[in-house]
DNA sequence: CTTCGGAACTGACACGTGTAACTTGCTCGT
DNA sequence: ACGAGCAAGTTACACGTGTCAGTTCCGAAG
């Protein structure tokens, strides 16, 4: 007759297989540094534990030394989409290869402190900036806060400010020379469309344009159309979308096909797809997920953050629309 | 001069400022049955608690339980988008409300053993079947192993099936009697888009029509041109795609404005902004998010899984392109 | 007056791990 | 010949929590 619970495997049991004691287990399969263990010896635990399955315990791990591997991402209240689950999926890869645990918690509305407090881990990953007092509390619980520099409002040249100053140009070198802004009508969005938007004023204002008229677009065609005859009746002959859909969205309230030339961001799968194919921004997602993975790292070993330039990630891509 | 390294407040902490001792603490805050606790203790200890901004460490519950209150669901590798995000969302914070942390693990490669194994969540939420070996590894550990109901191809009559047959159907009902199906590029979605395929296949024949006719569809414009051509010529008046990503492309594949009908599925933001507006099937994501979070308590709970019907969260969006 | 039972609480152990401190042979320099 | 020193391990403790088994006190039943 078996257990009827069978037993978690725990370090004992390999050690117990192996001959040896748990301290010498321990330090073979962490390879502790400055410590001494035979050829023959490490090769029975390694054997034993293989041959036991043993995964050790997580929260045994993190009880004792009061850290986890785990890097918690708090993912923002607004929609994540296509570009957000690539950068995802590209940065759980990527620190897993650095021997920590990515996990992504979709956003709650309340204080995410309760979470952090016990889950304690590495790093805490946001792409909303930490109030004073959230930072002095995670610095003081060893927890090391990162915020994406996605979403870094303070820097005039930002990631994000690039992606208007690349729109912009793009827009002013196909000639056109009053140019709009659709910006989204979502209020949770807004930490990402206004630096986009400051993007463009600063490239306006450094080729000599008019600064962008801006309107805000809704996702329906009519709405749309109402602003895009605004525009029209304005003079201005190009658009700057705060996205890929608004872009969709201004190109389906253009009555004609000689409407604004329009320029997105993201290049979402249907942007391709769209009539006129839609020009837009995109940024290299896998070359984002690493930046940040180092930015995690260095973060959780208590260095400096790296300076790292994005802008490189950064590119247009030209297709019908503009 | 204050500790440099500020340490956690542990139970003990809130016992010592509250004159009990811990485990009176323990049963306090855990509102323990068969305990009887004096009004007067209990409100000292809670307002101790309080005080001190205790949060219990998940490590060292986790450790002496054995089981953390994480749900940890393993994202696939498919490109998560619009539809799987807002469910996410909906499903953390349905959870959430239940007690439970909601924690995704974008898809690494290799299989995921390790990772439940180290951080013993309650339940284990996945996209696709797991493998006999799997579940009664998980099962022996007491994880609750929970597959996702959207993704059983095995049921005749699954939600997915269920989408195709209503996208047969609306398009039947517009009197079209030669359908054709728009298949995805894209091995690693086979699992939705097997059964979808066979829902539209059981449709047309309990209606009469011919079976569809299936063709691959890349997400670029000239080959889907090609594949329109051919249903052309074949007679084929209308098509079910897989995906809204998909039904665009066979849009943008039309030269001509009386191409084939196009119905799509998932009612992303971009359907509503084609030409013409995309007639899509869309699914619920708030009631399956409630759904998925009963199947998930009732798994914890070592109940078994409730039958629910998820065919009135399926519905069709009726718009211009079909 | 004794006894008994429940209310209200406490003491102590276990969960599985990392690591500092200690032990035991054995080699080698003098 | 003898201790120094190092390789190769082991013993023991701490991390913070839940909970079983007691312990004390006090009112009421016999």
């Amino acid at each position: 007759m078996n257990d009827v619970t069978p037993r978690r495997v725990t370090s004992a049991d390999v050690a117990r297989l192996a001959g040896v004691s748990r301290a010498t287990v321990s330090y073979v399969l962490n390879n502790t540094p400055h410590q001494t263990i035979s050829a023959g010896t490490r090769a029975r635990v390694l054997d034993a534990a293989a041959g036991l399955g043993y995964a050790p315990s997580a929260a045994a791990r993190t009880l004792r030394t009061g850290r986890s591997d785990v890097v918690l991402c708090l993912l923002p209240d607004w929609p994540i989409g296509h570009e957000v689950g690539a950068l995802l999926a590209n940065l759980s890869a990527e620190l897993d290869r650095a021997g920590l645990t990515f996990l992504a918690h979709p956003g709650t509305r309340r204080p995410a402190g309760h979470l952090w407090r016990s889950i304690n881990p590495a790093a805490v990953l946001s792409f909303r900036r930490f109030s004073a007092e959230e930072t002095e509390s995670m610095l003081g619980a060893g927890v090391a806060p990162v915020v994406a520099p996605l979403s870094r409002p303070d820097t005039p040249e930002g990631p994000q400010q690039r992606i208007g100053n690349l729109q912009a140009a793009h827009l002013a070198a196909a000639g056109h020379t009053r140019i709009g802004y659709a910006y989204p009508d979502d209020d949770r969005v807004r930490a990402f469309a206004d630096p986009r938007l400051e993007g463009v004023r600063a490239r306006c204002a450094e080729l000599g344009l008019a600064p962008p008229l801006v309107r805000t677009v809704p996702l329906e065609p009519e709405p749309a159309a109402g602003v895009v005859r605004e525009w029209r009746a304005s003079g201005v002959t190009a658009v700057c979308a705060y996205n890929d859909e608004v872009a969709l969205a201004v190109l389906a309230g253009r009555e004609t096909p000689d409407g604004p030339a329009v320029i997105g961001v993201d290049d979402i799968p249907a942007a391709r797809l769209a009539t006129p194919a839609l020009t837009t921004v995109t940024t290299d997602q896998a070359a984002v997920a690493v930046h940040l993975a180092t930015a995690v790292l260095a973060a959780v070993h208590g260095e400096p953050e790296p300076v790292l330039d994005l802008a490189c990630a950064i590119r247009v891509v030209a297709r019908a629309s503009a």
